[in-house]
DNA sequence: GGCATGACTACTT
DNA sequence: AAAGTAGCCATGC
């Protein structure tokens, strides 16, 4: 099926990634594996660029720390999500998306 | 076209 | 609990 379309990588799959984390709801979080199981690393990479109407500060790692540190840190507490010391609560805030629909 | 890099994860010591 | 290792996808040189 001709491959790739036009432009780096698939297009869609990136703008599902930030589809996902677009609907990631205040006050919770998201891991890099929920958004994107086969290709975590992608997440962030894609993040890295990302436009700024995506909340990339509710994706953090699967053991509750967060990749940006202190800044990112801020952002969730002042959300409200739950952490424990420097890192999130997953437990709590871990957020799955709405079940298959 | 091969090799290194990255906002990762899971398993093993 | 912490550190090391291997597996993963796409990008950039």
């Amino acid at each position: 099926m001709h491959t790739t379309r036009h432009t780096p990588a698939n297009e869609a799959q990136d703008d599902r990634i930030l589809d996902e984390v677009r609907a990631i709801p205040k006050g919770w979080v998201s891991t890099y594996g929920d958004v994107s199981p086969a290709a975590p690393r992608r997440v962030g990479q894609v993040l890295a660029t990302a436009p700024h109407d995506v909340p990339w500060h509710r994706v953090v790692r699967a053991d509750g720390t967060v990749p940006q540190g202190s800044a990112q840190l801020a952002r969730l507490v002042d959300e409200g999500v739950p952490t424990r010391g420097d890192r999130v609560d997953m437990k709590r805030a871990r957020w799955t998306r709405t079940p298959t629909r």
